[in-house]
Formats: structure tokens, sequence, C-alpha cells
DNA sequence: CACATTCATGGAAGCGCTCTCACACTTGCA
DNA sequence: TGCAAGTGTGAGAGCGCTTCCATGAATGTG
């Protein structure tokens, strides 16, 4: 006896997959991986071998030798309420996961909280048990683009990182010409008091939503001071709707820096009489579901969340493959859906 | 020279500690893992040593040696849209996330779809590269409980499966009880024509929760055919209660089997004159953020998501570590949240 | 025909860790 | 004092894999 073998229901060794080829290890392992150097017999043998032992190879093991982890690490740093239901989260986590699929790697899920949690987080990314991080960080981060850049993991960051943004590689959509085009819309619809409910002040989407905003109310030289601050949900769209009304009833058209503030700001309006589109006009911002499915349908520029994160996980992979040079950041473009709120 | 030191950057080895402390790579490794069999002299040379250098060991080298992989699989078969910005979802991963931080274990997310990516998903649980599996399956599954007791992988359900539930551990909300104490509710305030909008029928948390209802309203000797179907989210809510009150114009009462398609029904009411509760009495299930901001806010079942996450990792580690018996099932109580809606 | 080059192959080293085992030393008890 | 039991320690094997290197066969070149 040679030695002995497998226990039932452990899996199989490269060791006997070989053996079952009738090649050595050396070879086996080369036919698995690409196959490179490898005779067409050979190739065959343990193509077949592989098949009937139902082989799949001890990851740890290639793991050790290779020195990668062939997973990457999805970190939501300070998670919130809102991020875990916000549609942004989910859709990344698919695109992330669609690309990963191709390739066989493992999504490890991240969350951290702020203090303790977070410098787990660190030490567990800079110990390199992943082979990179893409980073989706809504918040004002604690220099996190920096501490990322410090540990020299391969890393891409999901939206604008708040500081140090031409040090790291991002995706993003162009928020900013979003924020424009929504607004030129209205202009060009004949509204001439307009207002915006803007997003968080510490969340560069938002920032960089609003700044479209002033950007194009100057050009038209109209007034862009009416702007009023929700948090992103429907509720806070209500609220800042209804101080903006209060304040200013003669509001004819509304830019909405998300759908779902939108779909407030829409409740708001009903409440008041106010007919959409005709008193007042209203684009929102995402293009996620709930913009088909407000009273009336909602105008809204796409924030296209699946490619980004899809792109951001191949730039990462590229990034880990050492095929990217230096930081880039890619701004996805966005786009005017028409439907009847404008 | 007695060995290459490491290159910057690179991570230290058990070796390198062992070295710095003064002691054995055996010795460090067991003041690393527990301490045990180790003097307080060594223990503090080591834990130095750690510290010093910043060690933190290699996984994978880990994993191939003790043949755990430390890290759990939390696997969604066939997600659609509807799994993602669910906050039944973000609970879950939320509550897992909680318990794993303590012990150190990865989450790995596993987003399966039907078909090939199914497959690949259990030839990865069946070669055994995590240690476990939570499976959160909200649909009619493909006889998953039967192939993950075959597969013999550690296993946690979060929720009822549809078949086989006798052979695996799942954790669940009593959604029955629930179910019943909604009906009782409003039967207790009066309420003598009920109707109830149910969840999807392929869901065992819609079946359990309907069943709760036919339970309360046979045991009051009312008639419990007023049984309408959305799909547990808000527009479903909508199109169904459009339909009930279309048909049962003198309904007084309303069981709904979400808080989202209650917030759909609530419009519809709002839309058509009645008013809640005096007119028509409401009940939800969950208790998620949006019952508290309905008009009125909602009285609703409240079904604890995170501790229920929580619960089934810890009973996933347990299995893991071996010291569960068999397949076991906690049901976790559900709990009536009076608001204004009835 | 002699020699260089290419190609497929297997032997063997070694990735970083845990854990068994043997050993030396201390302690307890008769 | 003698011996058993207990305690801390280090040497060394080995987990399953990739990869370097030597080898021999096949092919090309002068």
């Amino acid at each position: 006896m040679t030695k002995t073998p497998h226990a039932i229901g452990a899996s199989p060794t490269l060791d006997e997959v070989a053996r079952a080829a009738g090649v050595s290890r050396a070879t086996a392992s080369r036919a698995i991986n690409g196959g490179d150097r490898v005779s067409p017999r050979a190739q065959a043998a343990v193509d077949a071998a592989v098949r009937s032992l139902g082989y799949s190879p001890n990851r740890a093991a290639r793991s050790l030798v290779t020195r990668r982890s062939d997973s990457i690490a999805v970190v939501v740093p300070e998670p919130d309420e809102r991020v875990f239901s916000d549609p942004f989260f989910a859709g990344t986590l698919r695109g992330v996961s669609n690309v990963l699929a191709e390739s066989d790697q493992q999504l490890v899920l991240l969350l951290a909280r702020r203090g303790k949690e977070s410098d787990r987080t660190m030490r567990y990314l800079a110990g390199r048990h992943v082979d990179g991080a893409l980073i989706v960080s809504h918040h004002r981060d604690d220099n996190l683009a920096r501490r990322m850049a410090d540990i020299g993991l391969p890393c891409v960051f999901g939206g604008r990182p708040w500081s140090d943004g031409d040090r790291v590689t991002y995706v993003d959509v162009d928020n900013e010409a979003g924020g424009r085009i929504a607004t030129e819309t209205l202009i060009a619809r004949g509204c001439t008091t307009l207002a915006t409910i803007a997003g968080p002040a510490d969340m560069t989407a938002a920032v960089d939503r609003l700044t479209g905003w002033h950007t194009a109310m100057r050009a038209a030289g109209l007034r862009d001071d009416r702007v009023y601050y929700g948090d992103f949900t429907e509720p806070g769209g209500e609220e800042a709707a209804r101080q903006l009304l209060a304040e200013h009833p003669d509001v004819d058209g509304l830019v909405v820096a998300s759908d779902l503030m939108a779909s407030g700001a829409l409740t708001v309006l009903a409440e008041q009489g106010r007919r959409v589109p005709d008193d007042v006009a209203v684009v929102g911002f995402d293009d996620f579901p709930v913009a088909g499915r407000t009273h009336p349908p909602l105008t809204t520029m796409k924030n296209p969340v699946v490619d980004m994160a899809e792109q951001g996980t191949r730039m990462l992979l590229q990034q880990i493959s050492g095929r990217a040079v230096g930081p880039v950041r890619v701004i996805m473009p966005t786009e005017l859906i028409r439907r009847q709120s404008c």
C-alpha cells in the first residue's frame, strides 16, 4: 500500500488526481492551472480525473504558496441603517458579485463600525488576507483613502472619497453633470423659480449634485439660494419639501438629489394640492425602482449603480494582477430618464 | 546569518515572532492560540513580540493544517431585486456580521442565481471552502434543505425552508402566532368584517402568517375567505387593497402580511376616503422603519430580523464546533407593536 | 551527423502554520 | 528517598499546493 486513501467524504487531493491520471503532481497542477506546457494527452487525462473524482483545489494550500487569497473585500465603513436598505448598497453587491463570479474569486463582506471595529478591519486589510478591497464609503471618511494608500493594498473606492481623491482609484457617476442636467431640464421647461432638495453635506455625491445645480442656475442667471437639505430618505424629502413650500410657496421647479427624497416631496406636493408637473415640475436622481411607482412617475437622472460596481471590480482585479498604472478614476455618465414629473 | 529576514512590507511570520520572543515556534503558536500550557513568562514575551512586530497569523497556513477556514457563507439563492432592498436581507447581514465579528470569522457572501450559478455555489459549499453556511432562502427552494443535508456541511436556514424542514436546523419568527395575534387584535377591537392581504404563496413566512389568520378567524366564528395576495412590496399592497375594496367595500379590519404592503394599503385607503383606524383598522407585520412613517403610524407585529440572524449564526457556530446535536429549530417570538392604525 | 533549442515531465523544495511526541524539569505523596 | 504524575518546552512532521530545476525526448540547424 503506497498511501492511505482518503476517508470517505473528504475531498480528493491533487495527488489523487495525479495518480488517477497517471501523471505527476506537477503536471496535474499545470494542467489544472491553464495547461501551460502540458501535452494534450496529459491534459485530457487530468481533466477526466478531475471530473470523475469531483476534485476542487484546496484554496488554503494554493493560497499559501501563491500568496494570493483569491478573494476581495467589500468594505462598508460605519454602516448605518440607511446604507443597508439603500438600493445603492444592494446594487453594488450585485455588481461586484457578477464580476467576481466570472473569475472564481470570493466576496468577503466587511462591515465595520467606528472605533474598535474599524481598527480591526484595517488590521485585517493590512494583514493582506484579501487580494484587494472595494470601499463603499458614503460618508466623510476618516482619511480612509490615505490609510488605504499607506497599506498599499489594491483598492478601489465606490464613489469619490472625501479627501485624497487623487491618491486612490475610484469610480463614480458624474454627479455634477447630473445635477446640472436636471436643473437645465427644468429651466428648459420654462420654470423660473427653482429650488433644490440636496443630500447630506457630508456625502460627496450630494455635494457634487448640488454643485451641478449651482452651475446651471448661475449660467442661466437665476437665483440659486433656495437650497434645502434632506438625508436621502423619503421622510427626509417630505420634511425638506414642507419647509421649502412654507418659505417659498411660489416655487415652480424642484431638483431633488435622490428618488427617495423626491418621492417624499411628491407626497407633500400632492397634500398641498400642487399639480405635478403643471404647478411644480420635479426631477429626481438615481432612477431606482421607486421612480416608476410615484404619482406621477418621476423624471430622474440615471445612476448606473450596478454598472459602476462591475466597472470598479474589474479595475480592482486589474490592479491586483498588476496591469494597472497608478490611481485612475472613472466617471460614469448619467442620463435623463423622462417620465411624467417634468 | 541564520535565515533571510523578511522583505520590507511583507507580514512577519510565526517564526520571527518566536525568535523575537526567544521561544520555539511551537510555544509561540500555543501562546497565540489561547495560551494552553504556556508559562506566564513565555506568554508575555510572545504577546510583546506580536505587538511590536504587528504579527497577524497567515490564515491560509493555519487553515491548511486545522482544516477549518474560519469563514462562513451567507447564501442567497436566486436573489431578485426585492431581496436586496429588503430590510430583511439587510438586517440578516447585520446580525451575522455582529456575531462573526466577535469570533474573528469571515463573512463570505454567495449570491447565486438559478441554474449554472446555483451549481457553482453548491460545488463551492461541497468543496468545504467555508466552515458552514447560513441560507437565506425566501422562495420555494430547489430541495435546498435536502441538498445541504446531503453535503453534510454545517448549515442553518434563516426562515423555515419549504421542504425537509425536519432535516435541517433553522431559525424563524413565529409567523403563525403573529398572523393569529394580528387578527385577534382586530377582532378584539370590534371589527367584524375582516380581510387579509397575504404575501406570496411561495414563501413560508407568507403561508404561515396566513395560517395564523385562518386559525384566529375560525376560532372567532368569522368568515375567513377574504384573502388577497401581494408580493410584499408597497405597490403590491396598493394593488391588492384596490381589488379588495372594490369587492368588499364593507371591510372594517385588515391584516396585512408586511409593513411595506400595509403602507401601500394605507395609501389606497386614504385615497378612497376611509379613515384609519375608525373606518378600517389595519395591522401590519415586520415593524420595519417604514411602520413609524406611515399615516397613521402602523400597528404591526415585530419581526426581530437582526436577533434572528444573530441567533442563527450562533447556532451555526455551535454546529461547526460540534457542540450541536441534530437538527434543531428555534422559533423567535413576535410581539404586537401598538401605534395608531389599530 | 553533431550540436543547440524547445518542449513535456517529474522530483523535490517550501509556503506558514498546528500539533504530536519526547524530553526535562517540578511537584506530590508514600 | 523513590517514584508517579503533572507541566512547560522544542524538534519535527506534514497539511495540499505551486514552482524551480534537472532530465530526457523531440525537433531544428549548420
